[in-house]
DNA sequence: CATCGAATGGACTCGGTAGTCCAATGGATT
DNA sequence: AATCCATTGGACTACCGAGTCCATTCGATG
């Protein structure tokens, strides 16, 4: 299909294209970011966006919706793909925090585009909410490992448990940002951990199995 | 100041650009909603829009915000006010859940806002802040009511808790748009809201007062 | 019924943004 | 060295949206 090659240098000015979208919707929003701006951030020109985009700025987007997605991914690793001991949870939750606090704002690369996603791109939309829906995934397997592991009580739903998670996370961002401190952030995530806790077999009584 | 005579046809006039503004950025967002849609969805002209907004487009929003936000907060009463029993507690989760139900859009309108506006407009941006700050303020108060009372446990902190459920619904909303259903909004609500629960004293043994 | 100001209609300007196009450059390959 | 194509530069077009302006209608009040 797609017979037309390209150089290492051109790979690098495509990434660098990117990454630099990444950052200017993240600080000003889709609608915020121009070509213009991409252009002069990356001191490229026009004719280079579309040479790499063809799909133009939509086609931007989404491409920058993937690599957002999997950066976010790779911040939560080794641990997003483990969370089978109470060490990896703990684990994971400083990760994330850590990852949003490098980011330098307080919002989600991917939540922030699911919210503006519906109302611009449906196929954007799709590509979001697979990402999403991943780490959804992702999160309700680590319950069911503990589960598997008789850590926690087998009786709570995982995939609930995952949503209002990620719930926290995102919740917590709106709310981080205002305040400027990432304490509601890890208040939220914190708080809707805790029922993971509270779980714990063996906790208060001693029943297990 | 504004000597301007405005009759009941021009504030009707009004109140219609600005509830019609209001859905189509819900809908659409800020960038996405244009005053020719406006213009269109009311009936209205060119002029009217800036005749009754001089500060255009910025403070037509402003207005929107001040006016979502109202509605948001009237929609929790009598409850929002009060706190101050389990019943109260209950009976604001539904009518909150109701509320954004009856929107038809998995989106608050003041969390939705707050996004954007970092991004736009300074101050429309404070006047979110204010908003959630006096949504926050009054969770925290029925927290301490109920902690005056006697109800629940003293030690916990209201001002967190109050983010966190804050948090619990602006994230379960996030959630709840791509899933198209109140399940995620619900879930992570009703998990913020189980700490107060698990502090209901006399819950496990026998001490009240 | 005359008048005044509010309310309305709609054409017009101005600026910015996505996207097009063609020419020029540069590096790899033979 | 010659050639080819990816890469790059940047002017240019088309369109859209905010905001301006002036003319017209409507309604209240004397």
């Amino acid at each position: 299909m797609d017979g037309r090659k390209i150089t290492d240098r051109g790979r690098a000015t495509r990434q660098r294209i990117i990454e630099a979208t990444g950052e200017q919707i993240l600080a000003a929003g889709i609608g915020g970011t121009t070509l213009d701006t991409v252009r002069a951030a990356t001191l490229t020109s026009k004719s280079q966006l579309f040479h790499y985009f063809p799909g133009g700025k939509a086609e931007l987007v989404r491409e920058v919706a993937g690599w957002e997605a999997q950066q976010l991914l790779e911040a939560q690793e080794p641990f997003i793909h483990d969370l089978a001991t109470w060490q990896s949870w703990s684990d994971w939750r400083d990760a994330l925090v850590h990852y949003y606090l490098r980011l330098g704002r307080w919002a989600c690369p991917i939540g922030s585009l699911a919210t503006q996603a519906a109302m611009t791109d449906p196929e954007l939309e799709k590509l979001v909410d697979t990402s999403m829906s991943e780490w959804r995934r992702m999160l309700a397997a680590g319950v069911e490992k503990m589960q598997a592991a008789r850590l926690i009580d087998g009786s709570a739903d995982p995939e609930r448990l995952a949503v209002v998670v990620l719930a926290a996370i995102q919740g917590g961002l709106v709310l981080s940002q205002p305040l400027k401190s990432s304490w509601p952030l890890e208040a939220a995530l914190d708080s809707a951990l805790d029922p993971l806790h509270r779980e714990r077999l063996g906790h208060l009584d001693g029943n297990r199995e």
